[in-house]
RNA sequence: GCGCAGAUGCCCGAGUGGUCUAAGGGAGCGGCCUGCAAAGCCGUGAUUCGCGGGUUCAAAUCCCGCUCUGCGCUCCA
């Protein structure tokens, strides 16, 4: 049984499906005004590993997460630079998958784009305005919070406190009934983009998309709804209270993660460069950061900086190596089911990804320890329990043994033998040196020399 | 101000009532292996878990107060 954190009920529980044996699972992606950080990278890590580890777990997973391509700050961009919001979304939408897939982030299996939606999303309104849920202004469509019960869930705080909190926040649009009360839809000023609509020319208010999306694809009742810790409020709160005004039973489980910090500081777009999702994978193997995600707990902080970066790298390279040694022990050979089950026992409980690295290192240091006392099926299990687990959590293990080296660097290691073999060491460990220089570091064992990339 | 998290060794971070004389990774140091390395293995490292009280036979783990940090309080993953 799997148990996870909801955020609604502030409580560990047990993962309660709609459809036995199926999981309906919807994320909100990006919006797509510029490039991604390295907050969204946490946040897609996180749930590629949920994602991965129900489907490894035996649940047939749908997994939707949609791209908001028409927001104010795609329109804002688009108007400082005199261009299409449209060319900037698709721009940056092109480059978000390029860091998903540097990051071994599977795609969805749905992905939904807010433009393609405007006509439900204009549905939804008008049956939200003449239920009286909603109600126009000269600048839009508003939902009327208060006439949803238990708005105010998520933030765990009652409409009262929520409006007398953020001293210095500007309440805008002085026609709404409610400080509360939230665009649903937006009339479009000079220049800017629109979709037509019985209250006019205008553009969706950001909430209604995934609510009109997620229904859709996942239908009402899905199981859970996700995101990072800064969409609880106000946009899943939003999301949920037009669904409740509307009448839908919107999804079970609410589930959020922890944020990004760096050197102990929240994460600011201007901090600097690794803050940007491209120029860390470029930095770093990206699977690092995999690692460094997996290695806390998906609603804990994270310190992402260079040095913690530069040990997941080291770990990341622990663990190819031991890949690269049990490569071709015994091929097909299983996993040990007993460690499988002490994976799943963890990750079963909150997705408790430390505690499955914690046994993963484990068990490679078991392996290399059964490999150094030759016990070669032994080893071989312990490979196949890495890989199992590995695979799983979506780390993918480099194991060419570098066969792959170019000619002139197989023949670099050859003439070091061949010097190691008439006790020229001098020269051997000249070779080596010039090896190293190229970039290639090399190994001996007692079946021979092998080289790798440094 | 209100709400939610967090504070653990040199660093990153698990652990949420007894198996904790506190995991795992990284760094350091010592050793084994090696011609020397690399890789791997072994050993070493918090008598202690932000501070102060309390509950309990038993607390890093529960309760109260305090300090500090992060997040949210209307469009930020």
């Amino acid at each position: 049984m799997i148990r996870l954190y909801d955020t609604a009920q502030q409580s560990l529980v047990p993962l309660k499906l709609r459809d036995p044996g199926k999981v309906s699972l919807y994320v909100c992606g990006p919006t797509v005004y510029g490039p991604p950080h390295i907050g969204h990278g946490r946040m897609v890590l996180v749930f590629d590993v949920i994602r991965r580890y129900l489907a490894w777990s035996g649940l047939e997973v749908t997994f939707v997460s949609n791209v908001t391509d028409i927001d104010d700050a795609i329109i804002e961009r688009a108007l400082k630079e005199g261009r299409e919001p449209a060319e900037i979304a698709v721009k940056c939408e092109t480059v978000w998958w390029q860091a998903m897939e540097r990051l071994n982030v599977a795609r969805p299996d749905h992905i939904p784009h807010a433009t393609d939606y405007v006509d439900m999303m204009v549905d939804l309104i008008g049956r939200l305005v003449d239920g009286g849920k909603a109600y126009t202004t000269s600048d839009g469509v508003y939902l009327s919070v208060e006439t949803v019960p238990g708005y105010g869930l998520l933030a765990n705080q009652s409409l009262d406190q929520l409006i007398e909190g953020g001293g210095d926040r500007e309440i805008v649009g002085t026609e709404k009934r409610h400080p509360g009360d939230f665009a649903l839809w937006k009339l479009a000023k000079e220049g800017e983009p629109f979709w037509p609509s019985p209250w006019g020319d205008g553009r969706p208010g950001w909430h209604t998309e995934c609510v009109v999306m997620s229904l859709d694809l996942l239908h009402e009742g899905f199981d859970i709804h996700g995101g990072g810790l800064d969409l609880t409020f106000p946009h899943h709160e939003n999301e949920r209270a037009q669904a409740i005004a509307d009448g839908k039973t919107f999804v079970t489980h609410w589930m959020h993660n922890g944020f990004v910090e760096l050197e102990g500081e929240k994460m600011g777009k201007s901090l600097g460069n690794t803050t940007n999702l491209l120029d860390l994978t470029e930095k770093f193997d990206p699977r690092a950061y995999r690692l460094l995600v997996l290695q806390s707990h998906y609603r804990s902080p994270i310190e992402v900086t260079d040095p913690t970066m530069a040990e997941r790298v080291v770990a990341i390279g622990r663990l190819d190596t031991f890949a690269r040694r049990t490569a071709s022990l015994v091929p097909g050979i299983s996993a040990d089911p007993e460690i499988v089950d002490q994976f799943r026992a963890l990750m079963d409980d909150d997705f408790n990804t430390p505690g499955a690295t914690d046994l993963l290192f484990r068990q490679v240091r078991e392996g290399n320890t059964q490999l150094d006392e030759g016990n070669t099926e032994a080893a071989a299990v312990v490979g196949a329990n890495v890989r199992e687990i590995a695979g799983a959590l979506g780390l993918e293990l480099d194991e060419s043994a570098g066969a792959e080296a170019p000619a002139e660097i197989l023949a670099l290691v050859e003439q070091r033998s061949a010097a190691k073999q008439s006790k020229d060491f001098d020269e051997a460990d000249r070779i080596r040196d010039q090896l190293g220089a190229l970039g290639w570091v090399i190994e001996d064992s007692a079946a021979g020399a092998t080289v790798r990339k440094a």
